[in-house]
DNA sequence: AGGATCACTTGATAAATGTCAAGAAATTAA
DNA sequence: TTAATTTCTTGACATTTATCAAGTGATCCT
């Protein structure tokens, strides 16, 4: 299996050399699921870290309601990781499933564990990840507060117009907070224009 | 000066020999700022990181039409810290400001980068610290997404009721993504109850 | 103390979004 | 291919929240 594409995502954050870039690495496994399948399960303790290397996947809680709520969308490559139960050995809230068929490299906490504390261009490359992920996260945050549907809507067509194309109506309108039926009709309301 | 609080905090959220603890806080410094002040300006790079020992805080952007949004609250103890520009070496793009007298102990990245690579327990701290922080915003987007404004107050309340106290309610309505008047009313109508 | 500013409340009305239900279109399974 | 299921759209109507504007009370300033 060609390395290739998730040896290329280190370099593309931060600079680190070749060498190191394949000692990290060489304990990935690689796998594929196909779509609507589930990569990390509720309630389970997530051991593992997945890098997305091809495909569209998303995360989602249910409510009380039991309705499905969209919590983040993934598109390759990125690294797909619960931190909260991989880092504190907690129980997912999250499931975590492929939306089109996906391929993944795999790695263990011991090994990220092991690579976080002997490999220093991997401890900036993992807290730089983080800082990446809590800065996405928190623009989300303020969109969602200060700015409407229409939007959001706008703005994820901009930043992510691949998502529109591979995500089911349901699940984006969910990820933006929204009912489908006033997405249905946002998308009505701009083909106008 | 007493470093037992800001000693304290890294005890309380994961367990550090104290002489580790004491070699991390060691070059800490300490300083005030009465109410109503900026602690990070907008567009500058953040160079420091700070431990709010006593007081209230919280973070704002101005959005197109010069509003202020409330993009986090602080209650000490806390550690605030622009992550993107301080990790990423960027002009912030939010500035932050007390909204009480408050004290801090303030230390510079060159001091958070040598504890990172030379002290094994301050990685675990400082990765925790960012796993806690990402999985709270995760929540609060959840919760922005599929909660009305009431119930959203409701949890407020319950989570931080000092909040309530200490922050002026257009600060709260901004933080809730919400008008003053809007939350104005929820009130009214809580209080019926 | 007195005027200025700020924080909060309230009313009338408008805009944004949700709910429920039905039907059309697309996809999947047998 | 046909039937079943899912996805998307749309209408009628309800609820939530925003907007604007005015008024009251509190606080700050010199």
């Amino acid at each position: 299996m060609n390395k290739s594409r998730l040896n290329n995502y280190f370099h593309s954050l931060f600079p680190i050399p070749e060498e190191i870039v394949k000692r990290i690495t060489a304990p990935f496994c690689h796998f594929t699921l196909d779509k609507n399948l589930t990569l990390i399960e509720k309630n389970t303790i997530s051991t593992k870290t997945y890098f997305l290397e091809e495909g569209y996947m998303r995360s989602y809680i249910l409510n009380e309601e039991n309705e499905e709520i969209t919590t983040n969308i993934y598109v390759a490559p990125c690294f797909v990781n619960d931190f909260l139960s991989f880092f504190k050995k907690q129980p997912t809230k999250v499931i975590y499933q492929t939306i089109t068929d996906c391929s993944f490299w795999e790695t263990s906490l011991e090994n990220v564990q092991k690579n976080f504390h002997t490999i220093p261009e991997f401890r900036e490359f993992s807290r730089l990840l983080f800082v990446i992920n809590y800065s996405k996260l928190n623009d989300r945050l303020i969109e969602m507060a200060s700015q409407k549907a229409e939007t959001r809507y706008l703005n994820l067509l901009k930043e992510q117009p691949l998502v529109i194309q591979h995500f089911p109506l349901k699940i984006i309108a969910s990820y933006l907070g929204i009912t489908d039926s006033t997405l249905s009709r946002i998308r009505k309301e701009i083909s106008k224009i």
